[in-house]
DNA sequence: CTTCTTACA
DNA sequence: TGTAAGCA
């Protein structure tokens, strides 16, 4: 996966190389290294580093970026931790609605909460 | 020639 | 962030 030198790197994203590599520091990517030590960058890093360009325009600090990045691959987690308990994405949306539906007391237990499937998917999400 | 690390008028 | 130095 990882096949750029810093070289090519520079010219996909116009970012110099002490950036780039300063980027790496602040654990904003994380180039693999060659035989030689020499860094070598996927396309996804190339991807993030573009990205990292605008979040800096958009006025975010080096920390600002790492939380947002942090946060991702924690809702990342949680998509996986839920598909491996059988629950897709539009499952957790609708468990998700009945919840609400019911903590408001508008709508009395309905089809939906006397199904034995969806405690079931209830009690696994509040594990 | 390209990249790496370290350091700083 | 830029840039120079000394290696690899």
């Amino acid at each position: 996966m990882s096949v750029l030198p810093i070289g090519t790197v520079m010219k996909l994203t116009d970012l110099t190389a002490r950036q780039i590599r300063y980027y790496e520091q602040q654990e904003l990517i994380k180039p693999l290294r060659n035989e030689g030590n020499r860094r070598m960058y996927s396309l996804n890093d190339v991807d993030r580093l573009l990205e990292i360009k605008d979040y800096l325009d958009d006025g975010l600090n080096i920390s600002g970026i790492r939380e947002v990045y942090k946060k991702q691959s924690q809702l990342e987690n949680e998509r996986k931790h839920n598909l491996e308990k059988g629950l897709t994405d539009s499952d957790v949306r609708k468990i998700l609605q009945d919840e609400f539906l019911n903590i408001g007391g508008l709508k009395p237990p309905s089809s939906s909460f006397e199904d034995p499937n969806n405690l079931n998917n209830l009690n696994k999400l509040n594990h």
